[in-house]
DNA sequence: CAATATTAGTTGCTTATACAACTATATTTA
DNA sequence: TAAATATAGTTGTATAAGCAACTAATATTG
């Protein structure tokens, strides 16, 4: 594989936004996802949230409120509310789990299973043409890299990486200004 | 540069949210900014959009609110708003600008950017950790392969890519479900 | 096995966000 | 240059998000 570029990583002191990563990722997610939504949500009416979860269900069949948290890292309200718009809908169905009477099993009825089918080819062929500009090999190498990054964020949350400067909870200097 | 891994991108009719690029970004820069927030929101009780106004006017010096808008990629409410809290709390100055009287020129106060460079280091020591978890070119290629994806997308919107799929403006199916 | 703690999910409430409407100024064009 | 358009920024308003409090069921523990 080729080398991209001749950027450099140096210990900087300074703040170049343009190279930021927090910063360009946030804004190309964002991007990404307000054209996408503009598939499921103008045509098809679903939220990002509502979206999410029928993709959670369309590929790993009945699941719980909490397992489509941890698997979508979604608020468990945002999910609590989506699953009722969903079902109002007659998108899903919910079913008192007889392991866990706290639980409900969710699944998709064959509307929403019709629906997902429906938008599943629209937006893999949006990220087709995203994805136009990139070879291959660049394809492959993004989503390693963008995993790895994903695991180092985890450990990072895991262990929490103490003391990270200083600031007490309940400390905020700021608040006097 | 070694190939990272033997994923291969092949023409997918089914969707894998674990391989669904705009999948994977939302989570990881959603994670991210939580994380990051949690620095300057919690310790210096800076929101977003605040702070990547600050961040926007260390970097690049007076900006007025539409510059920012196109830099940083924000609703001209939000940051109209936020330019407002900030200005109230001290942290950045509005100018009538001479040149255009419906503009503003924003510029950060010393407070300001006492603030700011308060806040860089952290951040800066933050991604650090982050990046911890690539190889120097791995980083380099990253960004390359960001920088290109938004180019990408970029090209996308400019020219819409006509014809979609079929529905109307006002057409919506599922409206009546 | 009773008391305590944990977990699943819902709901209340405050704040943030997005979109459109609006004011004021600038620019274009006929 | 008057009229029509476009732009900078603000504000109103409906909806969404995020956090904490809550109910009900389940696990843990002394």
């Amino acid at each position: 594989m080729k080398e991209y570029s001749e950027a450099t990583r140096t210990v900087r002191s300074e703040l170049r936004l343009q190279s930021f990563l927090p910063y360009i990722l946030s804004k190309l997610a964002d991007t990404i996802s307000v054209e996408l939504s503009g598939i499921y949500g103008d045509e098809y009416g679903l939220s990002v949230p509502e979206w999410r979860i029928i993709a959670n269900l369309a590929q790993h069949g009945t699941l719980n409120a909490r397992q489509i948290v941890d698997f979508a890292g979604m608020e468990k309200s945002k999910v609590s509310r989506a699953v009722k718009r969903l079902t109002v809908r007659g998108l899903l169905t919910q079913q008192r789990a007889s392991v866990d009477n706290r639980a409900k099993d969710l699944a998709l009825t064959g509307a929403g299973e019709t629906l997902y089918r429906a938008i599943v080819p629209r937006v893999l062929a949006w990220e087709k043409t995203l994805l136009e500009g990139l070879e291959v090999g660049e394809y492959r190498d993004l989503l390693y890299l963008l995993e790895k990054l994903g695991r180092q964020l985890h450990l990072l949350n895991v262990a929490p990486a103490q003391e990270w400067g200083g600031a007490e909870p309940g400390d905020k200097p700021w608040a006097a200004a």
